[in-house]
DNA sequence: TTGTAGGCGTTATCAC
DNA sequence: GTGATAACGCCTACAA
């Protein structure tokens, strides 16, 4: 690889001369800069990045903490947050903890051996001793709140998603409502439950049956709704798109019609919601705007320039077949 | 943050034993590499990855060059490579190229930058300079070939896989059979596609008709599968699931029956193929074994131990309600 | 407007 | 066993 050496010396220049055609600071003549420019051109010279932060500090990297990319919610966050960060000249160290505390500890260190100007986290953690090792660094929480940590905090109300979700069972009628749902130690997933717990309270009533299980998928999900349907509830309330879903073919393998014996109800409007059959009742929540600000957030603190918190994000009650 | 010579000081040692201490090399005597680690444990001491970098050569950084992460297809095979990397002790640049040539190039300068110590790459260029700019660098083309670099490759035979989609619908008794899909510029989708129109051939057919669009997402697929619908096909190849669903959807919105009126079939077996209704019908890949592979082939690369080519994937024809 | 020199944190070499 | 020391590539005073 090249160093600002060969080009300085292939361009009859010094060093100094072309770290600031690079940077494009201080005074270069119009000649020198031309003839820097031309040797960066014919060596493909690249500055390198270890050096660069060695010297100042930056390392224009970002750490992006999230459980998972293999579930389509993180995946689209991920994905959304990875694009503006580029664009803005940062790269994403995107980190899968895969639930669990002691793999986000082991990545806290890294990104901290890294140098990252900035960490993005929806965190697993229950506690904050680990954020506190990023003690100086601009953190922003997405999703949902880091323990002990006073960061920005992007993402939706899940508590009132909750309360949409069992108010809608409740306009229709139900009264038999139960909840399944995933990952159960997952702080939005609590709060989707305790806000439709709050809700249903509210109207008189009690869930039939609730359950909450450690793995989010939709064959995880099925098995969940199976013991569920036992009660016999005319209404679920999944946690998830996917809980909802493995919800529905739990009780279609039962010979059950959705909605007419079941309703049910989903949360996030993932791109599959719309596209199973019967289409899925959902709240949706704008997870790409969510994800841009979160980002526009970070590099707000990054550069000096924070910006006011988001507007709260709004939720909405996307009707389809199954209720 | 503390460096070596803070841990020097306060261990009464020198930054040569703490060095020592850290890489677990050269001699020590027990009493300094207590002393030692005594002192990292206290001020919480991280090496600093760009210093190391700049002295080593090797950053343990991998670059993976992906279309995008919002298609459950890449994010999945990202969450296994990047898992399988952390292990072996690698943090995984993760880079969404948006199907955008300019993006990739960007992202490869990035990762000289950053000297990588190797690449994964699922690329979208159609000729090989960009990744000649990558001489020297370890590289393993995944899912597709790497336009003219003789990477090691690790994928599914997408070909094959295109001739048992129409096989299967061939033995169903099928012959007017239609194909849709996307994204049309994508090399194991026009593989696919070939396959399929290769194997009709044989059975001395052609298709009905043949529509590959540019995005891919249920939403534009379904759009596509209107126009083919109009041809009267029996049966439908969907090039991926995605498309295969979409289609599903757009047949059901004119009144079709599926499997009765249109048979479909698709490709990935994703976990959403099986939680449609009625079920898909697919060609599964062993998605995940294929990462895992990819990622043993690079750090074989990497640490100058290359493994021999992996064996073929198995691609398994999943059959369940839609044909 | 340009060049020289020092140092960021680390590790390998060499001398003790 | 251990400690100086040099060098990796870059940026920035400072000098010219």
């Amino acid at each position: 690889m090249a160093s600002i050496k060969d080009i300085a010396r292939r361009s009859g220049t010094s060093p100094a001369t072309v770290s600031r055609v690079i940077n494009g600071s201080g005074y270069v003549s119009e000649a020198s800069r031309a003839r820097v420019q031309e040797a960066i051109a014919e060596l493909g010279f690249l500055p390198n990045a270890g050096a660069r932060r060695l010297r100042s500090g930056e390392s224009r990297m970002v750490g992006v903490l999230l459980p998972a990319l293999d579930v389509p919610f993180f995946a689209i966050l991920a994905h959304v947050i990875e694009q503006a960060l580029f664009q803005a000249g940062y790269q994403a160290l995107i980190c899968c903890t895969d639930e669990s505390a002691a793999a986000e500890e082991r990545y806290i260190s890294t990104l901290l051996s890294q140098g990252v100007d900035g960490v993005i986290a929806a965190s697993v953690l229950a506690d904050g001793d680990q954020y506190g090792r990023l003690a100086g660094v601009p953190v922003v929480a997405l999703d949902r709140d880091l323990p002990g940590l006073a960061a920005v905090k992007v993402g939706a109300d899940h508590h009132a998603g909750g309360r949409l979700m069992a108010g809608h069972l409740l306009d229709q009628g139900h009264s038999r409502i139960a909840v399944i749902g995933a990952p159960a130690h997952s702080a939005p997933i609590q709060a989707r439950l305790a806000g439709a717990l709050e809700r249903l309270a509210e109207a008189g009533h009690s869930p039939v049956a609730v359950a909450l299980g450690p793995v989010h998928d939709f064959d995880a999900c099925r098995a969940l709704a199976e013991d569920v349907l036992e009660t016999s509830p005319t209404a679920l309330i999944g946690t998830t798109d996917i809980a909802a879903i493995g919800a529905i073919h739990a009780a279609i393998g039962r010979g059950l019609r959705v909605p007419a014996d079941l309703a049910v109800i989903g949360f996030d409007d993932l791109p599959a919601a719309a596209y199973v059959l019967p289409a899925l009742t959902t709240i949706s929540q704008p997870l790409r705007e969510i994800a841009a600000a979160a980002t526009a957030q970070l590099i707000g603190l990054m550069t000096g320039a924070p910006l006011p918190p988001p507007a709260p994000f709004a939720l909405r009650l996307v009707r389809r077949e199954t209720t």
